[in-house]
DNA sequence: ATGTCACATCTAATGTGA
């Protein structure tokens, strides 16, 4: 099974590369992060015409995320869903696939070290880590998308330079390995453990080009799946050409009975 | 030196978020 996770930064403006993505990697499944519409506004015709099914959790103008499936779900869980009162913003959906269950997460970019922003992407981060902690051990789990934190310094082209910046600083990263530590693997570093790759690049500055970037989108697994895991690779080629996304699809393989 | 995108809004240039 090839399951993607791919931070479209608006689908609608993104709707027809993605279109042709799906086409040429034909994923049974791709979870997308950073919608921006409303469930009405999404092209649910254009990847309906490929016999992907939708998933969608959005809101107005930013957050949203989406499963798209060749087969339909068998149960769907949208938000925390923990019992506490949901996030105004969208940004996690759970789905279920016979045993599997993959979820699309678009974790809050925290703006700045210090900020608002970011001391509610901490407060995001804990909130995150219980459910993660709630989900089946014995059963596989996958949970993919843009995580806004660059791990380790090898993740970054320019670690000095972002060092303690947002994505890069230590309570981020302290919040992402409280995330492994519920029995998770950050299955792209796993599987290379010594390459450096990056997922998302700045528009600005010709930072796909110069290759400044970071690695910031993960596909985290539990054990039993990433014991079925045989391949996780980002997929740089769909940062190239005209308007892309700002971010690179990360692509991974799971042996499914 | 705030760069490039996408979104929304009193549809034109400005604010917000990333």
């Amino acid at each position: 099974m090839k399951i993607a996770a791919w931070n479209v930064n608006s689908v609608r403006a993104r709707a027809e590369r993605l279109v042709d993505w799906l086409a040429s990697r034909d994923p049974d499944i791709a979870c997308l992060q950073e919608t921006k519409c409303e469930d009405h506004q999404f092209p649910f015709e254009l990847v309906g015409d490929l016999g992907y099914e939708v998933t969608h959790y959005g809101q107005k103008s930013y957050n949203g995320v989406a499963i798209l499936s060749k087969k339909r779900p068998d149960e769907v869980i949208a938000g925390f869903s923990d019992g506490a009162e949901e996030d105004a913003s969208r940004r996690i959906l759970w789905a279920r696939f016979g045993t599997l269950w993959v979820a699309s997460v678009y974790v809050p970019n925290g703006q700045s070290v210090g900020s608002d922003k970011y001391q509610y992407k901490l407060r995001w981060f804990e909130r995150f880590t219980k459910i993660l902690a709630s989900r089946p051990s014995d059963l596989p789990v996958i949970v993919g998308g843009d995580y806004n934190v660059a791990p380790a310094d090898l993740d970054v082209h320019a670690p000095e330079a972002w060092r303690n910046q947002t994505l890069c600083s230590e309570p981020e990263r302290a919040a992402f390995e409280l995330l492994l530590a519920q029995g998770y693997t950050d299955s792209f570093r796993a599987m290379h453990p010594d390459r450096q790759a990056f997922s998302w690049w700045d528009y600005r500055m010709l930072g796909f080009q110069k290759n400044r970037g970071l690695r910031i989108d993960h596909w985290l697994m539990n054990h039993v799946a990433y014991a079925k895991c045989t391949s996780v690779e980002i997929d740089r080629e769909a940062r190239k050409g005209d308007d892309p996304s700002d971010h690179a699809p990360i692509i991974c393989e799971i042996d499914q009975a």
